[in-house]
RNA sequence: GGGGCGGUAGCUCAGCCGGUUAGAGUGCCGGUCUGUCACACCGGAGGUCGCGGGUUCGAGUCCCGUCCGCCCCGCCA
């Protein structure tokens, strides 16, 4: 291995090969970068210990040509060391060389230079070779190598097993789209490649394997994104007769493992926990980035009493003026402030107002609406100090308290927000443009608590907001059995279940702003499971013709059981500080779904198309 | 499905209000060079301006369509 080399080896008899990185050609002298995945090392091709013809031969390779040498390990003349490379104290001395493959000159160079632009994705990913030999990418899969087996070190240790489940399964009636493989022995039945492992493991907790793990590759085919791709990669866990805090306890050290092993960060045990409903109370959001302060601040009994037309047309309604203290905020300029309402409106605000504390007292949009008192009120409310910015944005919020002397006809208010988004936006911002959001600090969290249900607007109904098998939290479920005792609730009995706003088991993994994880405890009591069926709008028939299998082991001793799922190309990334799931996986897709290098997906031949009882429809023709 | 940005030399990019011979850096090729490490210096080759159509005396530049890549919204139980 080639990185390897140091100055104790000097005087060794070595024998290399790997890849041309760089050459250097001073004429009697001829130095050789050589390249492996270990690292790199100076070769050196000079009249004293290389033949001539040899030295010739160097003085002709090219980038990315194989080479194998042999030489001598030698320590560099002190002027120069390099001491940018590990290896940068000692050179080979080369004797001989061999060209194992010589190199056409690569579309994409390999030894990039400090300061090169990257080449252009689609080149990099049609060439995914040649961008895999470069440093960072070398890095990346090297820290995923080293990631998969602390995960696989660690639940084997706590006990776990490690399942394999089918990819060739039963289309999932919700969800994401499936990929569907055909069926050729039976004619126009089709196999659905797997969303998730989440049935499979669910009846190996039945069957009594009462912990499972996966490292699965899961497969939806929905569109893409920079953090999204279409196969990727779940640490898959499931464990019988836990409660949520134990599920907590197995993914908080498999989290500190990593982070340990891989990072070398001690991360703090346990994980803070929060209920969705505080989350997006304080935060506006079920992933928070709690490395920072700033939390959302209801200010909508002080500011109603001000002198301005926007904050007095809240009187009587369901909206709320909430804002959040940005500590500093003051110093930002009249541009950035005005930056603050184009990114309310992109996030679907009316606009964001704001006010800062200078020396001289608060200044800016409502400002003047502050009299003496009301101010007095406003600072004491907020905290808000000298060279403070104060930011709030009125409309409605998610969760926000029912006014009892709202004027609406509907409850909508109070679970469907909007304005919450746009102060979280402004929050990260603020955090972003403040230097809060600390690249060294790690802050997880789990979020607790999560809805039941979702109100679909289009079909008007109710649908599982995590999947149907989540059990509600036990104070919740006599709620739910009284909407759906005598069987599933009518649309607007349906809708007024929706308002109760019930609660599940489900949870999720949250680190620095980014969701890592979720997962629930899962319903194994046949009763309740029938209930939630019913207030999704699944008859009996109907959830025994799309769960028929689970519903069947269900009937034979299920015992209790949960687990999680942690996104492991996205935890990659992150480890790795890549921006793209596609700088931490090998042979990633594009934006549209397509592998640049070997061309897929592709039309097939006809008569493969015929064995497969196979007819496509020509949509871009005629 | 919708919106935005981009596609010019092998690579990264510039190219003004449409104007006559499309440039730079780097890589590549040739040469000089015994301590370089993004070697240096000298010289040279290298272009389907993504593709198709249109406007125009004239299109890399304007218009329409289309393909590809990236980012975002929808979507992702």
């Amino acid at each position: 291995m080639v990185g390897t080399l140091r100055r104790e080896d000097a005087g060794a008899e070595v024998r290399l090969a790997g890849w041309v990185h760089r050459r250097r050609d001073l004429g009697g002298l001829v130095f050789v970068d050589l390249r492996d995945r270990s690292g790199r090392i100076q070769l050196s091709f000079g009249p004293e210990s290389t033949p001539p013809e040899v030295l010739d031969r160097a003085r002709r390779l090219s980038a990315e040509d194989v080479v194998a040498v042999r030489g001598v390990v030698r320590e560099r003349p002190a002027a120069s060391v390099n001491p940018e490379l590990p290896t940068g104290e000692v050179e080979v001395q080369v004797s001989a060389l061999d060209v194992l493959a010589a190199a056409e000159t690569p579309p994409i160079p390999v030894a990039a230079s400090p300061g090169d632009e990257l080449p252009a994705e689609e080149l990099r990913l049609r060439y995914r070779y040649l961008d895999l030999r470069r440093d960072d990418l070398q890095r990346a899969l090297a820290l995923r190598h080293r990631a998969l087996q602390v995960v696989r070190a660690h639940l084997s240790r706590e006990g776990f097993y490690e399942i394999e489940t089918p990819m060739l399964t039963r289309r999932t009636p919700e969800g994401a789209r499936d990929y569907l493989v055909p069926s050729r022995v039976h004619p126009g039945e089709f196999y659905a490649l797997p969303q998730s492992p989440q049935i499979y493991k669910q009846l190996l907790m039945v069957a009594g394997y009462d912990r499972y793990f996966q490292i699965a590759r899961c497969l939806r085919d929905e569109d893409l994104r920079a953090d999204r791709q279409p196969e990727f990669t779940q640490i898959d866990a499931e464990m019988s007769f836990v409660s949520e805090e134990d599920v907590f306890g197995v993914g908080e050290r498999l989290m500190a493992a990593l982070w340990r092993e891989v990072l070398g960060v001690e991360l703090e045990l346990p994980f803070p926990r929060l209920t969705y409903r505080e989350a997006i109370e304080r935060y506006g959001t079920d992933k928070p980035d709690l490395r920072f302060g700033m939390e959302f601040l209801d200010v909508t009994d002080v500011l109603r009493e001000a002198d301005f037309r926007i904050f007095q047309e809240t009187r009587g309604t369901g909206l709320r003026i909430r804002g959040i203290r940005a500590p500093g905020g003051a110093a930002l300029s009249r541009k950035e402030l005005d930056q603050l309402t184009d990114i309310a409106k992109a996030a679907g605000a009316a606009g964001a107002l704001w006010v800062r504390r200078g020396d001289d007292g608060l200044a800016g949009q409502f400002a003047k609406a502050l009299d003496g008192a009301l101010a007095e009120r406003f600072l004491a409310r907020t905290g808000l100090e000298v060279g403070d910015l104060f930011v709030v944005v009125v409309g409605r919020y998610r969760l926000a308290p029912v006014v009892p002397e709202s004027h609406e006809g509907t409850t909508d208010a109070h679970r469907l927000g909007g304005a919450e988004v746009a102060l979280d936006a402004l929050r990260r911002h603020l955090g972003d443009r403040l230097g809060l959001r600390d690249p060294s600090r790690h802050a997880w969290a789990w979020v607790t608590e999560f809805p039941l249900f979702e109100w679909d607007v289009e079909a008007n109904r109710l649908v599982a907001a995590h999947h149907p098998f989540t059990s509600p939290l036990p104070q919740d479920v006599p709620v739910l059995e009284r909407y759906t005792a005598e069987g599933p609730p009518s649309p607007e009995a349906a809708r007024a279940l929706f308002d109760e706003g019930l609660r599940s088991r489900a949870y999720d993994a949250v680190y620095n702003g980014n969701e890592m994880a979720s997962g629930s405890i899962r319903i194994h009591d046949q009763a309740l499971q029938r209930h939630v069926f019913r207030a999704i709008g699944l008859s009996e028939e109907e959830a025994r013709a799309k769960f028929g299998f689970l519903l069947e082991a269900f009937r034979y001793g299920p015992p209790p059981h949960g687990g999680f799922a942690f996104g492991f190309d996205r935890l990659v990334m992150l480890l790795a500080g890549a921006s793209s799931l596609r700088d931490v996986i090998a042979f990633p897709k594009t934006t549209a779904a397509r592998a640049l290098f070997e061309g897929a997906p592709s039309p097939v031949e006809a008569r493969d198309l015929r064995e497969l009882h196979i007819a496509v429809l020509d949509e871009k023709g005629s």
